[in-house]
DNA sequence: CTATTTTTTTAGACAAGACTAAAATTTTGG
DNA sequence: CCAAAATTTTAGTCTTGTCTAAAAAAATAG
């Protein structure tokens, strides 16, 4: 086995960033995405894909943004296994709301023990998604994504779609929805479009009848079940 | 409310140690002892003495040690009960053994999050004991002492006692516990001191009889039950 | 009570990770 | 294709927490 690769909280994040927005198509990631999402400057983003670089867990090109190694795919994997089982754990065992566990999360990803997620992975028996739909990597580093998923604000209309996921990014998106009544596994029926403003008539099966904005519908993830 | 302080993790351990060290009796805390523990030098901890004296978080003058101030006391004991509730945690219901938890504690305890332990005292139904035997300190920061608890090697011969902690420091004498079959709540019958090493002759209740060491009697803390 | 030893502090340096300002490179629009 | 704009990198600075070496203060021993 290689060396123990010590990583800092700080690599660990911009490995997982860089996972993030590199998207399942894994393009290239530019310095300036890296900025906008870390919240920091471009050039503290060039120092660290320097370094990032030097420990071969990214390729770096001057001017051509960076992509991960196989090495740093993997150690990015961990960490959002990690993050996600975390979050499985506090709606399920601590029920913390899923508004709630992003922040939290977002620390005790960073723990390190050789047993302690896969004893937390056993205990909250083998999830397979975490509070906001998004899939657990097993052990192994395998993500396993949901084939047929796509954004509400592109299904459509006359159709019944399922929640699958939403964004975790915003809090407040996801209290919204809590108002609302919306959950994983709702079904939706997606009566028309306004041209307007592309804003969606839809029925929340079991609920209420409601306007949900374009901007809204793009943060929800739904699979096609059936034509009304 | 005053201004949220935001410590870092270095920070946190410092007061956390100080507060270990300075024991019951509250005694000011040397420089050296706090370099011994921390594993630091002791010009690095004369630098951190000064910022937290500057944060109203000890008292300190020069060369003559610090002592926690109310407000670094508080934070102290709060780290405390979260370290002792993860550890708790990581035991009961992780199945982790007693000698595999301090050092992922040590991670943990460091976890900020205004919902989180108190959720986790609530999910463990508000132990009072970590799993090597040492008071958890509750919400507002009370600590329950055991009041008659005395070190093994320093009880008397022909009585029986009862464990009621053990030193968490050495992974391997938990290890040695272990094996010997001895756990919290177990009693000792001490037949005999051996003036030469100050050994101790005992028999474990329910188990074997053999001879400890003093430096393990040492680190095992009982409680007088009866004369034998 | 003074000389030696021990403890503690100071001074100066370094690595990590961030920032600002300025320079270099790439992209874009006419 | 070229000038302006956008992106990215470089250079230099700062803070945090650590270190070593040297100086200062306190404790100890004869
Ligand atoms: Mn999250
Ligand atoms: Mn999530
Ligand atoms: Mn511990
Ligand atoms: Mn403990």
């Amino acid at each position: 086995m290689a060396k123990e690769e010590k990583l800092t909280h700080s690599e660990e994040n911009y490995l997982k960033v860089i996972f993030q927005i590199s998207g399942q198509s894994r393009d290239r990631v530019s310095t300036n995405a890296l900025a906008d999402k870390l919240c920091t400057k471009a050039s503290s983003i060039t120092d660290m894909l320097k370094k990032l670089a030097d420990k071969k867990l990214i390729g770096y090109k001057k001017y051509n943004g960076c992509e991960l190694t196989t090495k740093g795919e993997s150690i990015a994997v961990e960490i959002i296994r990690k993050h996600r089982l975390w979050e499985t754990f506090l709606v399920s065992k601590l029920s913390f709301g899923w508004d709630e566990v992003h922040d939290v999360a977002e620390q005790l990803e960073h723990i390190r023990s050789l047993k302690l997620i896969d004893k937390l992975d056993q205990f909250l028996d083998y999830p397979k998604f975490d509070p906001h739909g998004d899939p657990i990597p097993d052990k192994d580093g395998n993500i396993t994504y949901r084939k047929s998923k796509i954004r509400l604000a592109e299904s459509a209309v006359n159709t019944l779609v399922e929640v699958v996921s939403v964004d975790e990014d915003s809090q407040s998106l996801l209290k919204y929805l809590d108002e609302i009544g919306l959950k994983l596994g709702s079904g939706i029926k997606v009566f028309e479009r306004i041209p307007f403003d592309g804003s969606l008539k839809i029925e929340i099966v079991g609920g209420q009848k409601m306007y949900l904005s374009e901007k809204v519908a793009e943060n929800i993830g739904v699979r096609f079940i059936e034509k009304l």
